[in-house]
DNA sequence: AATTGGCACTCCAGTCATGCGAGTGCCAGA
DNA sequence: TCTGGCACTCGCATGACTGGAGTGCCAATT
């Protein structure tokens, strides 16, 4: 069984690790780290450690690393979240300061948590399944194309052509407006797609009157309320990866294909559990079934007009976890605090 | 002077080079080329290159290697844009067979270019400064939220939410969706900017009711105008640069943070010359003002509903030069006629 | 004048031997 | 349970050596 020293010493190896980069020796700890006991000591527990699988030695006779379940230990047990320095807080509200749509704000977010941390920073947007659509505008540009318009109460807005055959008069335009009304504003995206999808196969609107048209326009809509219905990312930062390569034994080939496929991202994200207070975070190998094994990420979750989603951080498993938490979890909770304002003050 | 031997000396080292990444001799040369000569004759045609300039050895006594100016020249008077084997020719109508909106055909527009060149794909969109607004919707939200849309003739749709104290009954709404229809509707996006700074200024605006929300309203009608007016980027493949790694001195972090800032490229696209054919191509340290000096862009123009834009890409210098001129070229001319089809369609 | 074979020379890249130093594992003693 | 000591293991840097690829140049040939 590991001692409690025994974890302290994890501790170190870990932190100085990722301080250096070098495998850090039984030395190296007693000189950097008051333990108050000789290196032989320390090498007895870290013997100990290695039995647990918690640090490993890269060659006979060097110094020890942490394993990736070192990392999870130190993250779970080990890692005290202190809180930013004030010019790390000042930064964050002079990037956020001001208010905007939910699209700016995140935008915003994205950067100033990549800034932070210099990884590769990520936010989910909020699951808009629950959200209702308040909104549903039709503009004909002429030519048979139709712009669909949907807004949801949560602030969302999609718009999308529609290709239809003809033009329409004002009053046809107007039944049309009409029957998406009805079908639609006031219910839930999961609701409106349900009912969409009972509207097409209803007999008695076969037989309507500019029928096809309609069916086109409400499959068109039918899509924006998909698209809401899917989580959506953003995200900033990649570049800050050619910085940390050296941290990657194999390339960041896939790191930098994940971030462009973003879908992968969004299933490791949300299948993160979190802790009690949010916080969550995926450690080396428990990311390969994304084909992510040399990555972590680090997310904190947030509130957003009564829908939770997630901040994040994405970067080699050799990364400084107490910062990155400190940091997507202030960044969170800024978060919350404006949509919370912005709802507030509607 | 260089001989016409000796530029197909030239050509030889770039293709070979360019095959291999090894510097290439002259004995290598007599071997894979059918020359006719011995290899003292070509060492004598390479040291000319080398006084022009062309070739440059890593080493005293190694093989040579193409200097940037050695790749001008080639691309310049040796390349042979060589068509599309068909299977390319089917992989880029079955990507972009389908018609769509605007933003749908580019993205999969650079989708299929990344695909096809195994290199970073960058499409511009057609520039909008001379793009005529044809619409101004302004849909209530509630909670003085105003949500401003703005359509130009060129199918360009831009939304963005504008704050206004309260919220109006349909007389007033009215009024000011006549006032944005007057003053903007069938102006060019450039006049429309002119005609709203004019708006705010005049004294005559000043007292007219509702004016606070108005000119909020219309402050966010330029603003999108003034997206238009940018030109805007859709990029793909970035992952593609950690595969490429070994082709830059440097690291690849300048690459991936001018494709995650556009706007660098976005100029370096912008000052491209192109030839006759409308291609273009930038080498090396011709980039080294947007401080890409170790990478090269191959591009070409495509029409879109009367203005030009371009499509290229972006990779190490040593890139196979031909293949990517070919696929730029051909995608530009199908989006080409994709683009004027709509057109017609309308 | 252009081309060629020959030859001396350069320099890279790989291999091997060597020594040093950091670090470990283990043991006997406190 | 901790500690000092000691033998041992490797990794890594250094330096010497070598083979080979490639050049540059020159005199001879066409």
């Amino acid at each position: 069984m590991v001692s409690e020293r025994g974890l302290q010493v994890l501790r170190a190896i870990v932190e100085d690790y990722v301080d250096t980069r070098e495998p850090v020796g039984s030395k190296a700890i007693v000189e950097r780290h008051a333990f108050g006991v000789s290196a032989a000591t320390i090498r007895n527990d870290m013997a100990l450690l290695e039995d647990e699988d918690l640090i490993a030695a890269p060659h006979t006779s060097s110094g020890r690393v942490p394993t990736d379940k070192g990392y999870r230990v130190f993250v779970d047990h080990l890692a005290d979240v202190r809180p930013l320095s004030s010019a790390q807080r000042t930064a964050i509200s002079s990037f956020l300061g001001d208010p905007g749509d939910l699209d700016d704000v995140l935008a915003r977010t994205v950067r100033a948590l990549t800034q932070l941390t210099g990884q590769v920073a990520i936010v989910q947007y909020p699951s808009f399944a629950r959200a209702n659509v308040s909104h549903v505008e039709l503009v004909q540009l002429g030519g048979g194309r139709m712009l669909v318009i949907v807004v949801t109460d949560t602030g969302r807005v999609s718009q999308r052509m529609a290709f239809v055959r003809d033009d329409f008069d004002d009053a046809d335009l107007g039944r049309i407006r009409a029957e998406l009304g009805t079908l639609l504003v006031g219910r839930s995206v999961r609701d409106g797609l349900q009912r969409i999808a009972d509207r097409l196969e209803s007999a008695a609107a076969m037989t309507a009157p500019h029928e096809a048209a309609t069916a086109a326009i409400v499959r068109v809509v039918a899509e924006e309320l998909d698209e809401f219905r899917q989580d959506r990312l953003v995200m900033a930062g990649s570049a800050t990866l050619a910085r940390r390569e050296a941290d990657f034994r194999g390339s960041i080939y896939p790191l930098l294909e994940a971030i462009e496929e973003q879908v992968t991202i969004l299933r490791l994200m949300g299948e993160m559990v979190a802790d009690e207070n949010g916080l969550a975070a995926s450690i080396g190998r428990e990311n390969e079934p994304f084909g992510l094994a040399e990555a972590s990420v680090v997310a904190s979750d947030y509130d957003a007009t009564g829908s939770r989603a997630r901040v994040g951080v994405m970067g080699p498993t050799r990364m400084d976890y107490p910062s990155n938490l400190a940091a997507v979890r202030a960044v969170a909770r800024y978060l919350t605090r404006m949509l919370e304002e912005d709802e507030s003050s509607r």
